[in-house]
DNA sequence: CCAATACCTCTAGTCTCTAGAGCAATATAT
DNA sequence: ATATATTGCTCTAGAGACTAGAGGTATTGG
C-alpha cells in the first residue's frame, strides 16, 4: 500500500494532480488509512502509470477515459482503442509539421538579429510583417 | 475605419479573442461609432496582425507583451527581442524532438493493431507498460 | 515522544480563449 | 421607409488540465 507521496514519486504524477485525475473520475476512490489518508495499491499504480503515460503522448482525459472504458469490456474488438491511437497519429504529424516551419522561421529570425537597433530589428519586423515570411501560418 | 467583425476577418482572430486582447492590454482601447461599436484603424490592424502572427508562432501573451514593449523604445538595442525568438526556438525544438518520437510510437502501436480483442490489444498494452516503448518520455 | 514532514479538504487562480444570454446598432432587401 | 437579418455590445461562466494556498490532521524519523 503506497501513500499518495510515493504513487507521486513512483509515477511521476504530482499529488494534486493524483486528486484532481480521482476527482475526474479517471482513477478511482483508493482505500483510505485509519487516519482517513489515501492508500494505493498495485493496480493504482498501473492504472495511473497507465494516464501519465497518454497525457504525455498528448492524449486528452477524456480519450484516455474512453480507452480505460474500452478496456473494461475485454470482449469488444479493438478497433476502438486503435481508432484513438490512429486519429492522434494524424494530429501529431500535424503538429510535428508545423512546429518545423516555425523552427526555420524562428532560425531565419535569429539569424537575422545582429544587435542594431530596434527600428532594424529583423524579430520585430518579421512579426510585423506576414510578407517577410516563407511559409503561410 | 474597421468594425471588430472586418478586423476579425483581415487577420484570422475571433471577434470575442479580439475583444479578450483588449482587455489583456495587448491592444490599445479603440475609437468608437456613435453607438459605442468599436472602430479600428489601420495601425490597430497592424498590431493585431503582429499580436496574431506572434501567437501563430507560440509565443506567450506575455512574451508579445514584452516585444511590443520593446519596440515602444526603438532606441534600445534588438538584444532583447533576439532573445525571446532564440528561447522559444529552443522550446521548439524540444518539443519537436518529443512529437517526433511520440510518432514513431503511436506508429508502432497503430500498425500492431489488427481487429482482436481487447485483450491482445497492442494500444492498451502499450500505454499501460513503458517497458514496450522505445524511447523513454 | 516530539518535531518535521506528509497528508487532508476546500476554494480559488492560471492561461487563452470560447460560448451564451439579453439587448442595441447597423446593413440589406423590399 | 420600414422590416428583417446581421453584427455588435457587455457581462458572466465554462473549458481543459492543472496549480497554489489556507488551515488543519496523520504519520514518520530521531
Amino acid at each position: 500500500m503506497l501513500s499518495i507521496g510515493e504513487l507521486s514519486k513512483r509515477t511521476g504524477v504530482k499529488v494534486p494532480t493524483i486528486r484532481y485525475y480521482e476527482q475526474m473520475g479517471l482513477i478511482s476512490e483508493p482505500d483510505r488509512s485509519e487516519g482517513n489518508q489515501r492508500r494505493y495499491s498495485k493496480t493504482d499504480l498501473e492504472r495511473l502509470a497507465f494516464i501519465r503515460h497518454g497525457r504525455d503522448l498528448g492524449l486528452t482525459i477524456d480519450a484516455i477515459k474512453e480507452l480505460i472504458s474500452l478496456s473494461q469490456h475485454p470482449d469488444s474488438p479493438c478497433v476502438g482503442a486503435d481508432r484513438i491511437a490512429r486519429e492522434h497519429l494524424d494530429d501529431v504529424r500535424i503538429k510535428i509539421a508545423q512546429l518545423k516551419r516555425l523552427e526555420h522561421e524562428l532560425e531565419r529570425i535569429v539569424s537575422h538579429c545582429d544587435g542594431h537597433s530596434i527600428e532594424d530589428c529583423y524579430v520585430i519586423r518579421a512579426l510585423s510583417d506576414h510578407g517577410l515570411c516563407e511559409h503561410e501560418h
